[in-house]
DNA sequence: GCAAATTATATGTATATACATATAATTTGC
DNA sequence: GCAAATTATATGTATATACATATAATTTGC
């Protein structure tokens, strides 16, 4: 469907405004899509974000602010998404001995577990995208353009 | 910046993988400046979506469902936004006299002097976006393409 | 070495999403 | 014409974002 007739709306100002309005309008379908093929773990998208993020680090402690930084939604609040982990045993936190202001947090055996299952059920669901890598690459380069010319203002 | 500089990721498993984030992270960042563009105004990003769905209809009352429909944000929740727009007197709500289960909401002339001092806004912010028309279609038809092959699951 | 500045995290508040459920009005099917 | 089904909206709850502010620990500059 396109993103006209999704809206239900004739035309847009510019082909630019399309485009803008058509990268978040599908960014909220794959978001809302991903949290539907969570819920049966009882996980939201951003704490899955964030085991994903502890994995990564391989068992090296991590602090609250790297996980902000790295995280896909830039004012997450990523005290309170490591709380809820924190509650359902897929994390650790504890002070850092060196700087007793930071914490460190790391992912449990349960959280690596849950995040297995889930990358099932992530790649199954990528697989339904067909775009070619060429195709991916095209779209990837254009956020980046979209991105940076945002920024520079 | 790059997908990979911003996330300090050093690599994704493959190229779609890497545009599906980037469309996710990149309407992250467009919302978060309208976000804050919008605030002077001491409206919320989907507070303006709405008003400007009621814009469209030239004056003739909508119910809260079709606005819900035409919303970026799917399941948004229409009734509570216009609860919120309605305390600062830019929308009417009315029970609908022929089915009293509607709602008939209109933009105020207080909510349409609001979204024209909004357009000059956005039009300046959008100018920003330095794609070309090309560009610009290039990425719709890329998205367009990614949101059908994931809604075909 | 100590006050001031900075940093890391937590917390409060307003807004919004996602979903389930409630309620009242309307439509359907007999 | 009336009970059952459907529809439109509202509301409750858990989660999250956006931002301001608080607090404790550390670093800086004299």
């Amino acid at each position: 469907m396109t993103l006209e007739e999704q809206l239900k709306q004739k035309e847009f100002k510019t082909k630019r405004q399309r485009a803008y309005l058509n990268v978040v309008y599908t960014a909220s379908v794959l978001n809302l899509e991903q949290t539907r093929l969570f819920k049966p773990f009882g996980l939201s998208l951003q704490q899955y974000n964030v085991l994903r993020i502890l994995r990564g680090q391989n068992g090296t402690p991590v602090s609250i602010g790297l996980i902000q930084e790295r995280m896909l939604d830039i004012q997450s609040n990523a005290s309170r998404l490591i709380d809820k982990l924190e509650d359902k045993k897929l994390v650790i936190r504890k002070v850092c001995p060196n700087d007793k202001r930071q914490m460190e947090i790391t992912i449990t055996q349960e959280g690596l577990k849950v995040l297995l299952e889930l990358d099932e059920v992530i790649v199954l669901n990528e697989s339904n995208i067909l775009l070619t890598d060429g195709e991916a690459d095209m779209l990837n380069d254009l956020l980046n353009k979209l991105r940076e010319n945002q920024k520079s203002k």
